[in-house]
Parts: C-alpha cells; sequence; structure tokens
DNA sequence: CGAGTTTGACCGGCGC
DNA sequence: GCGCCGGTCAAACTCG
C-alpha cells in the first residue's frame, strides 16, 4: 500500500546486502522486499533505470543539492522532474542545460564550476548506475532461474496429476492414510505427495477424491458426538482408526463407504492410534490483523468460544459452512503476547470446490500440512524427519522467520508466521489481513493452478499478485513502484524487464506469496526428495534458517523454537 | 423466520 | 480416580 512499507526501510544498502547474502536457492533471496523492488523499480524503462538510485545518490551529493534547490523549494515536483529528465538521458549534463536557461544572462563562470563539478559527480552516478545494472542483471537472471523452476515443478505437478488420474483410483489394501503416510519415505512417494497435496487442495483436480458422495454419509445429520456405537464422529470423519486424518489427506473428504473400503485393511490399532495423531495436521497462520479473524473466502461460522488456559483472549471455533459436512474448521485466537496478532488454526480440508477467494488459503495450509506431513512422518530410520528438515531448509529458507514446523503433540502444526519480514526486510510488515477497510483481497498464485485471496490485501497487491500467479506471467505488467495502477502493456522489448519486475514485485512485495510458494513446492519437493532425502538434505543445511525448525515426536531436538508458534 | 452468535454444559484425553 | 483442559454441543439469544 504505502511505499514505505513495500520498498521502505532498508535503505539504500539493500542492493548491497541482497547481494551479499547466499544464494543457494533462488526464491530464497528473493525475500528481500525492499532492496528487490527498488531494484526492479529501477530496472523499468531500460536505461531511464536507477531512477530512485540516481535520485538517492544526488540527494547524497548534497553540495550540488543547493544548485536547484531553490527552485525546489518553490516547487516539490521541480525536483522531480528535474530528476526525470536526468535520468532518462543519463549521459547528458541535464543541470547544465537548465543552467543554460536559467543563467542566460551571462553567469558563465558559476556555470562551468558547477559543470566541472556535475562532470564528476556524473561520472560516479553512471559508475553507480552501471553497478546497479550489473545488479539487476543478476536478479534478473535470479528470476529466470526461480521462474522456470516454478515452471519446471508445476509442469512436474500437471503430469503428476494425470499419471495419478490415469491410475486406479485406489490401492484396496491400503488405507489412504497409510498410502500418504507410509509410502511417504517409498518409492512411490512421487505419486503419493501430488495426490496428497491435490487432494489437500479445496478443490482442482483432487476433487474427485474430496468431493465423493462422501457427504452424503457425513455429518448431514449434525454431528453426534455420542458414538458409543463404534462410529466415528461423522462430521470429523476421525473414526478410530484414524481417519482424523484431518482432513489434510484426500481421505478426509471420503466417503465413508470409501474410507471403509479404503480402511479395511488398517491392521493394529497401535498403529492407527499412531497415525491418528500425525494425520491431524493443522496449519496455524500467525498475521497481525485488527480484524476478529482473517478473510480467507470462506464462510464460516461459529460454533463455540473458549477461555485457554495462559491467554487472556477467547478463542473462537469456527466451521465451514460453505457446503454441508465440510470438515474444515479453524480456530482464532489472539496471541497473549502481542494481541494485534491473530492465530488461526487450520483443519481439515474442504470437501466441496471452493470460490477463488477461498483457494490460496486453502491451498497455502494444505501445502504446508502436507509438507508437514510428508516431511515429519516418522519413519524407522528417521529419515522422515531428515525430510522435514530438509524440506524446512531448502524450501522455506525463503520464509525463514515465517514457517515453523512444529510435530509436537498433540497434533503437528505448521506455523506460518507472516507476522515478520522476511530475512533483509528492515521491518517487520504487518500483514493487512483482514483489516476491515481492506477494499480487496489478494490473490496468491497457488501451485494447483489456483490462485485465490488469501486475505484482504490492498488491490495493489491483488493486481500484484494476479499478474504473477499466471505461471506465464502476462506482457503486460505491473509497475512495481505502481502496483495501483497496472501499466499499459509495453512493446516486445520490455516485456521481459516487465516480466521480472511484474515477478519481483509479486515475490518481494508480499510475504504470503513466498509462504505459499514454499508451501507449495515443498508438498512437491517431498516427493521428490522424500526418498532421497539422506543425501539431499546436505545441499542446504547450511542455510541459516534457525526458525524453520521441526520438532517432532520421534525427536528431542531442535524442539526449542517450537513455541515460536 | 432463518441464519448466525453466545454461552453454559458436556465429553474425552491427559497428567498427577 | 480425580481434576484440568481443550473441544464440541445445543439451547437461548440476536439480528437482518
Amino acid at each position: 500500500m504505502d511505499k514505505g512499507h513495500l520498498g521502505g526501510g532498508g535503505g539504500g544498502g539493500g542492493l548491497l546486502a541482497l547481494d551479499a547474502s547466499p544464494r543457494q536457492l533462488g526464491f530464497l533471496n528473493l525475500l528481500s522486499p525492499a532492496p528487490f523492488h527498488r531494484s526492479m523499480e529501477a530496472d523499468d524503462g531500460g536505461g531511464g533505470g536507477a531512477k530512485k538510485n540516481m535520485k538517492k545518490s544526488r540527494a547524497s551529493a548534497g553540495a550540488d543539492a543547493e544548485d536547484h534547490k531553490d527552485q525546489a523549494s518553490a516547487a516539490g515536483l521541480a525536483i522531480k522532474k528535474e530528476d526525470l529528465t536526468i535520468n532518462l538521458l543519463p549521459g547528458n549534463n541535464t543541470r547544465s542545460d537548465r543552467s543554460m536557461v536559467v543563467d542566460d544572462d551571462g553567469a558563465s563562470r558559476a556555470d562551468e564550476d558547477r559543470n566541472g563539478r556535475n562532470t564528476g559527480e556524473l561520472a560516479a552516478m553512471q559508475a553507480e548506475l552501471s553497478r546497479m545494472n550489473e545488479e539487476n542483471q543478476r536478479l534478473r537472471g535470479m528470476l529466470t532461474q526461480v521462474n522456470s523452476s516454478y515452471h519446471a515443478l508445476q509442469m512436474h505437478l500437471v503430469a503428476l496429476m494425470q499419471q495419478r488420474t490415469q491410475m486406479p483410483p485406489v490401492q484396496p489394501q491400503q488405507p489412504p492414510t497409510h498410502e500418504v503416510l507410509f509410502l511417504l519415505d517409498g518409492k512411490n512417494e512421487s505419486a503419493i505427495v501430488p495426490r496428497q497435496f491435490l487432494g489437500l487442495g479445496p478443490s482442482g483436480a483432487s476433487a474427485d477424491v474430496a468431493e465423493e458422495p462422501s457427504n452424503s454419509s457425513t455429518e448431514v445429520g449434525s454431528p453426534r458426538r455420542s458414538s458409543s456405537n463404534g462410529n466415528e464422529d461423522p462430521e470429523r470423519g476421525d473414526n478410530p482408526d484414524g481417519p482424523s486424518t484431518a482432513g489434510w489427506l484426500p481421505g478426509r473428504g471420503m466417503s465413508q463407504q470409501q474410507q471403509q473400503q479404503l480402511g479395511a485393511a488398517a491392521k493394529g490399532h497401535d498403529q492407527q492410534a499412531q497415525e491418528a495423531t500425525m494425520r491431524k495436521a493443522r496449519v496455524s497462520v500467525r498475521a497481525r490483523s485488527e480484524a476478529p479473524i482473517i478473510a480467507d473466502g470462506c464462510q464460516w461460522r461459529k460454533y463455540g468460544q473458549k477461555m485457554a488456559k495462559g491467554n487472556p483472549c477467547p478463542r473462537a471455533y469456527y466451521r465451514c459452512t460453505m457446503a454441508t459436512g465440510c470438515p474444515v474448521r479453524k480456530q482464532v485466537q489472539r496471541c497473549a503476547e502481542d494481541r494485534t496478532i491473530l492465530i488461526t488454526t487450520y483443519e481439515g480440508t474442504h470437501n466441496h470446490p471452493l470460490p477463488p477467494a477461498a483457494m490460496a488459503m486453502a491451498s497455502t495450509t494444505s501445502a504446508a500440512a502436507s509438507m508437514l506431513l510428508s516431511g515429519s512422518m516418522p519413519s524407522a530410520d528417521g529419515a522422515g524427519l531428515m525430510s522435514s528438515n530438509f524440506l524446512a531448509r531448502t524450501v522455506l529458507p525463503c520464509s525463514s522467520s515465517m514457517a515453523t514446523i512444529s510435530a509436537s503433540a498433540p497434533f503437528p502444526t505448521v506455523t506460518l508466521d507472516l507476522t515478520h519480514a522476511p530475512p533483509g526486510a528492515p521491518n517487520a510488515m504487518p500483514l493487512n489481513v483482514a483489516r476491515p477497510h481492506a477494499p480487496g483481497q489478494f490473490h496468491v498464485p497457488m501451485p494447483g493452478g489456483g490462485m485465490a485471496p488469501a486475505f484482504a490485501m490492498p488491490p495493489h497487491m491483488l493486481y500484484n499478485q494476479s499478474k504473477f500467479s499466471g505461471l506465464q506471467m502476462s506482457s503486460d505488467s505491473v509497475d512495481a513502484g505502481q502496483f495501483a495502477q497496472p501499466r499499459p502493456p509495453m512493446g516486445l522489448p520490455g516485456q521481459l524487464s516487465d516480466t521480472v519486475s511484474a515477478a519481483a514485485a509479486a515475490i518481494t512485495a508480499d510475504p504470503n506469496f513466498t509462504v505459499a510458494l514454499a508451501a507449495a513446492i515443498s508438498s512437491i519437493m517431498a516427493g521428490q526428495h522424500a526418498a532421497g532425502n539422506s543425501n539431499a538434505n546436505n545441499s542446504n543445511n547450511n542455510t541459516s534458517n534457525n526458525n524453520v525448525t521441526t520438532t517432532s515426536n520421534n525427536t528431542t531436538s531442535n524442539n526449542t523454537n517450537s513455541e515460536t508458534q
């Protein structure tokens, strides 16, 4: 919204800071919103780039500033106009031109003096400009790489989806949850994870699984908790043998019949109990919001409120009412330490198509849960944990301060902390989550192709994100400095830079995107790496992501940060 | 009047 | 076994 928020705070050192950071992953470094934003903004318009930087440099060159301060003081626009002139024509000393006009009465000596100074200054600025251009080129390269990687991942996802749809619906021998939980360490995971990921998704290709006639038996008649007859709570679907799969898993949306069919092979209550706890994954989103709840696009009905111990703020319980029998619930509570922080915990998978407005959050949380489930699954050799660490470090480094994975009981939880700016960002960037006045909603591009407003966001974000969401970014793009006003389509030469600018702006302007992207990719990578995680996790171990932690019931280490939630 | 919210009660899990 | 606590239910209430 405000420029200071987008690009601000970082100061001129932003680029250098970005440059100094290690680059193990492309999008890791895209998270320095301020610097990146600045550079991309400067990149706009090719030769005219570094507009701001130029301005900045000039501002720092105080002596020369007096030259036009008089006029500037007269009208604030004077400086701007002048700067524009200078920057559009970096090779010209526009100031001398101006002086010609101003001093056309013959004060030539002062002119020469100034010209001399300006020449030196111009050289310095040009040097800086070239440096900036270099940096921009590097950043472009990074972005291109990220884009290609992202695209490749999506292609892979699509391929897996197709593969999945061609496969027989389900292996009768394997309860759905088992499939997800235990094959992660196996060789089928590449097929599993996508399915999990998709199944978690709100609709999309997996809807065939999630939207089955399931509702016929689920909770239509309102949940009966007195399941003394042994019937699982129909609403929650968490039958004793573990369907509490929390819905993050496809099985959650299945019909009871299918669950029975699939779960028929479930053997051993111990195993089931263990699974039950592991499957009830949750995704907790921390965001600053003045609103009582975050606008995630779904319809919720409050069904309870409790005072939680240790928190003066009550915890509210909501249930999705977009479709009868939708098992998704969420808990909303304000952080005890900082009541401006709203903690929303999602549980379950929508068993109905979601409006675009709700897909982003659903996908994000689903992907995050998917990552959690795929990454923290216990396994005999601990590969699951390793995978989790690997994922946390490889996929979430970009949001190192935002994501916390905690499998410590009672339910494994992924916490997406959106209250902090990504590393490199100067200040914590309070998200305009569901601010009452939020005029628009923010679309987060989601891996499943869907994109939707996850949170109420300023319109510029909306536009910005929607641009980037298209995978293949459209030719017209966003001026990073003016999100609110889409720039008219440019000619072909400008496409690349615009695309890059838009991508950069999209990425840097909003941490949600990075979270969503990271979570989404993680769900894919979980499938790709779980098998080979033992060797893969070496690659990024050195990434400093102290805030991305993985805790597990099966480990005694590394749990100190789980309380960051 | 229907939909949503409030709120006290109930239930089950867990720790002591 | 008991108490605590989180989660849920459902009657009463509110609102449009």
